[in-house]
DNA sequence: CTCCATTTCTGAACATGTTCAATAACCATT
DNA sequence: AATGGTTATTGAACATGTTCAGAAATGGAG
């Protein structure tokens, strides 16, 4: 490890680990710079804004949510549960930040901001969470309409960006509520796409797929 | 008006102003102050955080919301078209501060959260904002189940602020991509409503309504 | 080894949101 | 009008993200 990836490593580290310990606000750029023993100025030299660092946990938290989604997808083919799956999972991997998630969302939502999940800098970590969401697609064994199957991953997704911003909000113990919500919306989920193969939902169907087609391009 | 009066409103409309003008970045206390004619510290007697002037912000803009829109609900009884009206003069009344959207958007989003839409602090403000929603379904002559027309406020609202965060991120010329889903949704859901009253909807339909209920509560 | 361009690093300086102790203005009561 | 308490106002000070001009370290060419 070269001197240079060796100082970047220590900013990386030490940021990630007050981010959990004390939380966005608490973690100062002094701070981090005083406990990795460079100088403030240093950090920027390697990251352009704090926001940068906060994308390094944002890695972090989402190769977390990976891991441990992926020993939990062996044991069903089923969609729903797939996708309560990754819910679920990707709740507990941010379990540890909730106390000053508001901090970091505040931090994320910006779409000039680095880390938005939106906004076009974080196009590769973006497709790494929605790849999650492919493999509750594509390691299910339920019919879906075709058209619908290639929009699903991303529209799983965005639910699911959904139900982190109510977590973010959630202050009930242990964030039931957001559990319930993750358990509860993969049921309904479950229960209404067979019904998509209905004759009456064609129409419906391809103008919500056009609508999305629409607003993406 | 009182002199206390007299300054907080100069204050205020000083800053909605350079809000307007200058977008929420470029608007720092100090230059409201000096606008204002007044110091920095006066600023803080009136307001705890720059996120309260912003919150006089939301409020106007949702004052002219609800003006823009009462003028249209007269125009039809037809449940989708009234939403699509309250979509698009929403967007209307957003649209003098696209430009600087992002900002607004990370403060409305804040920790301290005086200005969220889904905070405890903002609740009233949030129960006008809903009411519009309200208006929508109550001047509708379209049938929906009893139990659905309870939720539907609340419901639409969420839809809306969905909307107005794929508005920050859209840079369409003239936020067109924005415009199209607001008419392209609520036709969707003037095409699906009907079907919530089929006899194999109300399974669902229950489900979603509980879900709803245990996410309020 | 020497030299020099490039990379890495430093710490002071700056802008801005926010706080606070001190002062001024105001107003009801005597 | 004088007094005293309350309200309003001031400006300096502080914390923190960020910038920048320059110093130090590095590493390859000769």
């Amino acid at each position: 490890m070269s001197k240079s990836e060796n100082t970047r490593a220590k900013i990386t580290e030490t940021a990630i680990e007050s981010f959990r310990e004390r939380g966005y606000d608490q973690t100062t750029i002094r701070l981090i710079a005083e406990e990795a023993g460079i100088s403030v100025g240093n950090a920027y030299y390697y990251f352009p804004t704090k926001n940068h660092l906060v994308q390094e946990l944002y890695l972090r938290v989402q190769a977390d949510h990976l891991a441990r989604v992926e020993a939990g997808f062996a044991a069903t083919t089923d969609l729903a549960k797939r996708l309560e799956i990754a819910l679920l999972h990707g709740l507990d991997a941010l379990e540890p930040y909730h106390d000053s998630a508001p901090g970091f969302l505040a931090a994320a939502i910006s779409p000039t901001s680095a880390v938005s999940p939106f906004g076009a800098d974080a196009a590769e970590p973006r497709a790494m969470a929605i790849r999650v969401f492919g493999e509750v697609v594509r390691g299910s064994t339920n019919t879906i309409p075709a058209e619908l199957k290639r929009e699903l991953p991303e529209l799983l997704w965005l639910a699911y960006m959904g139900l982190t911003l109510f977590w973010v909000y959630d202050n009930s113990p242990g964030q039931a509520k957001s559990r319930a919500l993750a358990k509860g919306g993969s049921k309904l989920f479950g229960t209404v796409l067979p019904l998509a193969r209905l004759p009456f939902a064609r129409g419906p169907l391809s103008q919500l797929l056009d609508l999305i087609r629409a607003a993406r391009k």
